[in-house]
DNA sequence: GATGCTATCGAAAAAAATGTCAATAGGGAG
DNA sequence: CTCCCTATTGACATTTTTTTCGATAGCATC
């Protein structure tokens, strides 16, 4: 008698749920071990699923990508929102709060690590989202601090570099000077708490 | 009669000269393409040679990897000193010299896609070089600036975190708005120089 | 239960990328 | 001119990664 393979067990999702299973776990993937890791055997065995069942559900791997992608930059202008939102029912520290949310956004979070994987691929197309809500935020902060728009946007575009400089080298810059992995991202954001007062007083 | 190949030309070069062509085509690559652009044949291909050929001369694709990011990382290092050596000749304006430097070693020449590069795929050990020129240019910078050896350091650290940042997402940040390319390194630049200054003044 | 829909899976084909090899040819040395 | 060394090449082999396919199994509906 052959050997016959005892059947795995399976669990069906929901179509939606499927999905984001497998886009989470790409999402940690991609974080943490960089782009080339988005494999599709390591996606799927990430997700614990057959790759067959991310080929049926992206249609490819670059479906896949794209995918992620999508998910990532609404996450991300999601945080960037929810932060500029947060400011502005805590107007007495206005500055601390929105600082603090974009470096957390683009550390521990992976978007600078996802910022960083659009450029190099140039896959930039992807971000109207981001386009307005660049805007939108810059606006809001500008009214808070009585900014004009232009100079809120730059403020706004300048700290965007920053934050994604330090959340993606920071910790490895830091490491690298032997010094404690958060040092760039603190001196990152002081300097832009400072930036952003010196502004509000009026320069 | 079967059809017989005519033999192609062949260009020989001595190792060095061939291995340095293949290192520019590839470098090339990467900084247009970015990093998954850098498959063995696409590689051959920008280099006018055969694959074989590649791998003669690298051993293999990863042996290529390492050489590539070698070569970058020397230069890098290389343009970064030279900069600091600049501003010592130039001391009136060597901040401006400095800052300028700096932001056109990482924005121009592809050295923000080469640490992007390096970071998403884990590979800072080779940077041992790196480590030891940052030590260099913040002694030499605070000295000449009269800070402390360690708030030397820190605003070097800080600048590389902005100039990467900028270097890397600059360009497209600033077309994603709608505005001239350089407005987000022109912005970096000026931050840093007011931080410079302010610390200079006695910060 | 029985039936239909389809998410899931294993396995294997197909495609892509890397690596191997024997033969060729440029160019210097004798 | 002849010999030798090796950079170079085309063609092929191997490995890695993606895609296809038929069969299976949850789950809802009847």
């Amino acid at each position: 008698m052959p050997a016959r393979k005892t059947p795995t067990p399976r669990l069906r999702r929901l179509p939606e749920a499927a999905r984001e299973n497998i886009l989470a776990a790409a999402e940690r993937l991609l974080v943490r071990e960089g782009p080339l890791a988005l494999k599709l055997v390591d996606v799927a065995a990430a997700a614990g699923v057959a790759n067959a069942t991310v080929m049926h559900h992206f249609g490819s791997i670059d479906g896949l990508h794209a995918a992620l992608m999508e998910r990532m930059t609404g996450g991300l202008v999601e945080a960037v929102l929810e932060a500029a939102a947060d400011a502005e029912r805590n107007p007495g520290r206005a500055i601390e709060v929105t600082v603090q949310a974009l470096f957390d956004t683009f550390e521990a979070r992976g978007a600078a690590r996802l910022a960083a994987w659009l450029e190099l691929t140039g896959e930039w197309r992807r971000l109207t989202g981001v386009r307005e809500a660049i805007s939108q935020v810059a606006k809001r902060q500008g009214q808070r601090m009585g900014l004009s728009t232009s100079v809120a946007e730059e403020l706004v575009l300048v700290s965007l570099a920053l934050a994604m400089g330090a959340g993606l080298f920071g910790s490895s810059l830091g490491q690298l000077m032997g010094k404690p992995k958060s040092l760039v991202r603190d001196l990152a954001a002081n300097l832009l708490r400072e930036r952003a007062a010196a502004l509000k007083a009026g320069g």
